[in-house]
DNA sequence: CAATGTACTTAGGACTAGTATG
DNA sequence: CATACTAGTCCTAAGTACATTG
């Protein structure tokens, strides 16, 4: 419990590092960067451009970000309020949402048997073809149009931009509804069922083709529930007021929740003891309630302390017992880990039902503290083949539901009460299920890149279209392309801690610059992304983009999104236009893998030794966490053990040094002298192990708050990698550990060294 | 069309096991 | 042999995307 106190300010920290953590990135990645600005600098992409910009500018003080975050919050203030459904009645509707579901779902099999509609599908794709084809065309004629009238046009959109200030929402609705009539396509949007039905036609003439259907037969034992709670022993007390007070079973339960806790930060924010206490107090007995009227009074110090203990003793236990918990643990994950999916056995990715326990949100989240109920058999619906054996639940307990349904890929799942949303049981990264659709993003990113420079082309003349949304539409399709932004959805507001994405993106998180720093439209981001890690990027832009945010901006509040005729809804469904498969995310996976490549190429040395080599690849991979602002906080025990590397570097210069001066000492008696030194130098290990030392380092202070894992695991594609390393003679399992062999299996099958992204 | 719901990917930090080190 | 230190694993939150509903 000693060593989890630490992190409980690695959040907050992550927020304000920001400014420090660009700073030093900038610092020592510098040569990296030089080479990737270089690479770019011919191409379209300027992003490590605009990054050495920002590595350079760095620093807003942490106080100018401490305000910036008081602003935005008086910005917001009322505006965008959302109502929420009450629970029970979004219980009752789902409830009845998901009986259609199934029935319709049944309906569907049945009717999946007659031939009729499998002639009807056929039809259907026929025609798909063309109208996509149609569409493509008429969207390019339209942009056309749009550029001729573009500059008659200015004016009237800086109007509507001022309109768009308070009645923003209205005027999106009005646009949007004139925006319909306009002579587009039939709603060639089919219903996805129909879609299936057809594909599982299909399936009976060819092979194989793409799916609704996930799989034929899948069969698990359901999944694992953690064991009930065991009440504390009788020494242990809890006092309030001071005088101690035996709780309820529930009740206690929940204390312990808290207590493990104590010394964590969490504990002492507002927030988190105000929903703590409101939930604690709801499971009380109305006796406890009467006595138990403020968190202060409360004093969970004994339980605490009897939890840190608790923890010694199991770290102090003895091999054998070690052994025999880790064996139990086997056998745990023998029984519940694996499942049967069409005839193969698979890991699962977590079997384990969550425990029950106190919210922790991540960055200012409002329900940060509040109670995670137990989850038992009766919430948790089960997903199988209707040929399977069916798993049991615990004993007394029944599941919630159990259903066969074969166009989706989790075992099991059930709803968790904090957001109200589902949590699913699915498979391992190492199942080919995974490892297909990984497969697939990869692929449906490589085939953007034939037609990204169309793209690219299109929405620069979208900057001088006439019409808003389109405008808009082409500044954020630029952000996210250029700067690897995501998305951003729309998100329910006092539910989540309050972070954005590109669409999202609100007035307050950008400052205009015309000139800055001997750059040109400078535009100045500052936000908080996922997971509430903050986005901290100068960068300069081409001219129409800067003049258009201009105009976004023009007459809003610090509160009002910058886009606001743009939804992520229809920025991809205006990509799904331009390439099928398009949605916003590809471009993250297309700039990260691509820029994986490039820098490989720029940065390998073929002549360099296996370490050399890898300094490389990691430079070229944390060019790629850079651009997706994968950070991480620097490890605890950072300094140290980079004092200790240090340390080690020295006395290994010392002892060669040392090892040098006798040689010289020696040599005297000889005459050819430079031969034995050469030989010496080239037999002595101590050189080369002091040059693989040193590159350690080098590549440790570098990697010090950029996260390499992420952008690995989930957006490079790996044969780029495999490739990399075939080529250059490096054992791939210097690249990949065990797991992340096993999730690219299907890569390292399949890619010979002349693969190209 | 907005709100809601579902399924799946992506994410950082906590935790742990196992190896290196003193 | 105990301890220190990582690298790898686990955990689950937080996104994206798209379907469904009213």
């Amino acid at each position: 419990t000693e060593k989890k106190q630490e992190p409980k300010k690695q959040r907050e920290n992550s927020l304000r590092k920001g400014e420090s953590k660009r700073d030093i990135l900038e610092e020592s990645l510098g040569s990296v960067m030089e080479g990737i600005r270089e690479e770019n600098g011919a191409g379209e992409r300027k992003n490590c451009e605009v990054r050495q910009g920002k590595a350079k500018e760095g620093s807003s003080s942490t106080r100018e970000r401490a305000d910036e975050k008081e602003k935005q919050k008086k910005g917001r203030g009322e505006k965008r309020k959302k109502v929420k459904m009450e629970g029970e009645e979004k219980e009752g509707r789902k409830k009845l949402k998901k009986e259609k579901k199934v029935e319709e779902k049944q309906k569907l099999v049945r009717l999946g048997e007659e031939l009729e509609v499998g002639d009807g599908a056929k039809e259907d794709e026929g025609g798909k073809g063309v109208k996509e084809e149609e569409m493509d065309e008429q969207g390019e004629d339209k942009a056309c149009g749009q550029i001729q009238s573009m500059e008659t046009e200015e004016k009237e959109v800086g109007k509507g931009d001022v309109l768009g200030k308070k009645q923003k929402t209205k005027e999106k609705k009005i646009k949007r509804r004139a925006k319909r009539k306009r002579p587009q396509r039939k709603p060639r949007k089919e219903n996805p069922r129909m879609m299936e039905r057809r594909i599982t036609i299909r399936r009976w003439e060819e092979e194989k083709t793409n799916d609704g259907v996930k799989w034929k037969q899948l069969e698990h034992k359901g999944p694992y529930f953690v064991p009930l709670y065991e009440p504390l022993p009788d020494d242990v007390q809890f006092y309030y007021d001071g005088k101690p007070l035996k709780l309820s079973l529930a009740t206690e339960e929940i204390a312990t929740f808290y207590a493990k806790m104590l010394d964590h930060e969490y504990t002492t924010k507002e927030i988190f003891q105000n929903n703590f206490f409101n939930d604690w107090r709801k499971e009380m007995t109305p006796q406890e309630q009467e006595i138990i009227k403020q968190l202060d009074k409360c004093d969970f110090r004994e339980i605490h302390k009897y939890f840190v203990d608790k923890n010694e003793a199991r770290k102090a236990l003895s091999k054998e017992e070690k052994q025999k918990l880790k064996e139990e643990a086997d056998k745990i994950q023998e029984e519940y880990g694996y499942c049967i999916l069409d005839g193969h056995r698979e890991k699962i990715g977590n079997f384990k039902i969550e425990p029950p326990g106190l919210f922790r949100g991540r960055g200012n989240h409002p329900k940060m503290g509040m109670l995670k109920r137990r989850i038992m058999p009766e919430d948790v619906i089960i997903n199988c083949s209707k040929d399977s054996k069916i798993p049991e639940p615990p004993v007394g307990h029944k599941w919630k539901e159990v259903r066969f349904d074969n166009t989706v890929t989790w075992l099991a799942s059930w709803t968790e009460n904090i957001q109200n949303t589902l949590k699913y049981i699915m498979l391992n990264p190492s199942s080919k299920l995974k490892g297909e659709k990984d497969w697939q993003k990869f692929e449906v990113a490589r085939r953007l890149k034939d037609v990204v420079h169309k793209i690219r082309a299109q929405y620069q003349a979208d900057w001088k279209s006439k019409e808003m949304k389109v405008r808009q539409r082409a500044v954020a399709l630029y952000f996210i392309d250029k700067l690897a932004l995501r998305a951003g959805n729309e998100k329910e507001e006092g539910e989540t801690a309050d972070t954005v994405g590109c669409c999202s993106l609100r007035v307050e998180h950008i400052k205009l610059h015309p000139e800055l720093d001997g750059q040109e439209y400078v535009v100045e981001f500052d936000f908080l992304g996922k997971d509430s890690i903050r986005y901290y990027n100068k960068v300069s832009v081409e001219k129409p983009v800067f003049k258009n945010l201009q105009h976004f901006m023009k007459n809003k509040d610090p509160g009002d999104d910058l886009f606001d005729h743009l939804s992520t809804t229809a920025l991809n469904k205006h990509l799904q236009k331009l390439m099928d498969g398009l949605t916003a995310k590809v471009f993250r996976t297309y700039n990260a893998s691509i820029t994986l490549q490039e820098q490989l190429k720029a940065l390998t040395n073929p002549d360099d030794s296996v370490a050399g080599k890898l300094l490389s690849y990691n430079r070229a991979n944390r060019a790629v966490a850079i651009l997706c602002n994968h950070q991480r906080s620097t490890p605890k025990t950072f300094e140290k053990s980079m004092q200790n590397l240090q340390t080690k570097i020295d006395a290994k210069k010392e002892q060669l040094e040392k090892a040098q001066q006798e040689l010289e000492e020696a040599e005297d008696e000889f005459k050819d002298k430079k031969n034995a030194k050469a030989e010496w130098r080239d037999m002595c290990p101590g050189f080369e192990q002091l040059a693989k030392l040193s590159v350690q380092a080098t590549d440790k202070e570098e990697n010090k708050q950029i996260a390499l894992g992420t952008s690995k695991l989930n957006y490079l594609d790996p044969r780029i990698s495999i490739a990399w390393c075939k080529k250059f003679g490096v054992p791939i399992e210097k690249i990949f550990n065990k797991t992340q062999r096993e999730k690219f299996a299907w890569a390292i099958d399949m890619t010979d060294e002349d693969f190209e992204f």
